[in-house]
DNA sequence: AAATATTGAGCAAAAAAACGCAAAAAAAAT
DNA sequence: ATTTTTTTTGCGTTTTTTTGCTCAATATTT
C-alpha cells in the first residue's frame, strides 16, 4: 500500500503507510462487535486512530444500514435490542373497541358462542354486559381470563398445544374439540375479507381452525378492521357466502360494502 | 485478554476492557431477573460495580418500558404482577417454594410432564431452568402463562369447562384428554396424604381428574405441605402405593415419613 | 416507638453527542 | 495537469446524558 503526498511543489511517496478507508473501518467495527458483543466509541477511536467524531459517524451510518444499534458510549448488536412497550402495544385499539361495541349487541342470553383469539375479541370480552348469561368457547388464554371476571358466563376452554406468543392453543386437538361443538354464533377476528377471495388468514393453522369454527356455528360474524376490507391473505378460511355478518369500524352505509350487501350479507 | 482482528493484510490488536454500557446493564438485569425471579438493588450495585442510584434509575427505566416492576429494595418480573390477583392469599409461600426447589431437580430434558393446578406447581413452573427442554401438560391457566415465558418448554393445555376462581379447567373433557396421555412424571399438589387413607382431595371433581393424571404417569410425585401430612380430605384420589415420591417442606429424615419409607416411597 | 434501610430530588462533575465550520483528501471534470 | 466538486475528517463549542453524592422523606424491621 502506498500513499502519495503533495506538499507545495514537492511530491513524496510513502511506501508503507496504513491509511484506513472508511469501509475498512466499518468492517472492522462490525467484526469487533461480533466477537466482542459491543464496541465503545472511545476505544475504537484510539484503536483505529481516528477521532471520536469519525467513529460516531461510522456508527451512525451502520445503524442506518441496520447492522448495529447505537447507544450512549458505543454500539451493540441488533439482536439484543430490548423490546419496548410501544412496540408490542395493540395497534388500532380505538377502531377495535368500536367494532366490539357494535358486536356486543349480537350477544343474547342463553347463547352458545365461539370466540376466536383476536384482540378485537378481547375488547368484546371486556364489554359483555354483566347480566348476560351465555356459554363461550375459546382457545385464547387472554380472552378466557377476561371472561372469568364475568359473573355468569360459562367458559369452555379449547385445549391443545399452546402458541406462546399469541397465547392461544393450536393443533389437531383444537380442531377435534371444535368439531364436536354446535354454537349459535361465532365471533371471528380476521386477516382479510374480499368479495371474491373470501375470508383469508396469513397463518395456515389458524385458517384451518377457523374453518371448523365456522362449520360449527349457525351464525358467523366477521369482525374486520376497515384496513383489511377487500384485502386477502395467503390462506383461505371460507368463501364469502359462508359469512353472515360483517362488522367493521366503517359505517354500514359505506359504499365499499355494496357487493357484500348484494350477496345478502348483513353489514353493521 | 486481547482481541486481535485480521482484515486483509491488516492486523489490529484491541485491548480488553470492561466498561459497561447502560444497555448492557439493562440486559444483564433482565436476564438475572428472569432466572432469579427477583433482583435486589444493593446486590446489583456491587455486582455491576455502579452506585445504587444508578441501579435505581436503571430499574425505573425498565419499569417505564414495562419490562419489570419496581418494589422496595429491588424489582420483580412483570408476570408476577399479572398474577397478583392470583397470589392474593397464597399462604405458606415460603414452604411451597421450598418444595418447588426440591421438585425441580426431578425435571430433565425430554420429559413429558403433567402438572396439576396447585400454587406449589406454580412455584415450580417459575423455577424450571431455562435450558430444560420438555413437554408439559396442564389444565391451569396461571401455570400455562408462567410456562409460556420459558423459551423451550412445549405446553399442552388441557381444555374443558373453566373454573373461574381456580382458573383451571374441569369436567369430562379434561378426563378424556388426560386418558390419552402417557407421561414420564406427574407433579401433583395435594390436599392430604395419609398412610392408610391415601391421597385425598376436598373436591370430588378434582379428585377424579387427579386419579386419571396418576394413571397416565410413570412416576408420581406428590408435593405436600407438612401441615397436610397424615391428614385426609373427603375424596380418595389413589391409595398410597400408587404414589412414588413425596416432597414436603420437612427434611426427608423426619420420622413422620417412616411408614411411607417402609412402603417403598421416596421421600425428598 | 426507635432503629435501620431505601428512596426521591436536587446538584455538580464528567463523559459523550450534536452542531457548525473549515481543512484535507479523494473523485470528477475540464 | 489543473481546477472544481464532493466526501471525509478533525476541532471548538454547546447540549445532552450519565453518574455519584448529599440530604430529607419514606418505608421496613425490630
Amino acid at each position: 500500500m502506498k500513499v502519495i503526498l503533495y506538499l507545495h511543489d514537492l511530491y513524496i511517496e510513502f511506501a508503507e503507510y496504513h491509511y484506513m478507508l472508511k469501509q475498512e473501518r466499518h468492517q472492522l467495527i462490525l467484526r469487533k462487535l461480533k466477537s466482542n458483543r459491543k464496541v465503545l466509541s472511545a476505544h475504537l477511536s484510539t484503536e483505529l486512530d481516528v477521532s471520536e467524531d469519525t467513529i460516531r459517524r461510522d456508527l451512525k451510518e451502520l445503524e442506518v444500514k441496520h447492522l448495529l444499534y447505537k447507544v450512549h458510549g458505543g454500539a451493540l448488536p441488533l439482536e439484543n435490542k430490548i423490546q419496548t412497550y410501544n412496540e408490542r402495544s395493540v395497534s388500532d385499539l380505538d377502531k377495535k373497541s368500536k367494532i366490539a361495541k357494535k358486536a356486543v349487541k349480537l350477544i343474547h342470553d342463553g347463547q352458545v358462542i365461539i370466540m376466536s383469539g383476536s384482540t378485537t375479541n378481547l375488547e368484546l370480552a371486556k364489554i359483555i354486559p354483566l347480566k348476560i348469561n351465555a356459554t363461550v368457547f375459546t382457545y385464547s388464554i387472554p380472552i378466557a381470563m377476561q371472561l372469568s371476571l364475568h359473573p355468569s358466563i360459562e367458559i369452555i376452554f379449547i385445549g391443545g398445544k399452546l402458541n406462546k406468543s399469541a397465547q392461544v392453543t393450536v393443533g389437531i386437538d383444537v380442531v377435534n374439540s371444535i368439531s364436536s361443538i354446535r354454537a349459535d354464533i361465532c365471533f371471528m377476528g380476521t386477516g382479510g375479507i374480499d368479495i371474491n377471495r373470501g375470508m383469508t388468514e396469513p397463518d395456515w393453522e389458524v385458517a384451518h381452525i377457523k374453518k371448523y369454527m365456522i362449520q360449527a356455528s349457525d351464525h358467523v360474524v366477521a369482525m374486520c378492521l376497515s384496513t383489511k376490507i377487500m384485502k386477502a391473505k395467503r390462506y383461505l378460511v371460507v368463501p364469502i357466502q359462508n359469512i353472515d355478518t360483517i362488522i367493521s369500524d366503517y359505517e354500514a352505509s359505506n359504499e365499499i360494502f355494496k357487493e357484500f350487501k348484494d350477496k345478502g350479507l348483513i353489514i353493521i
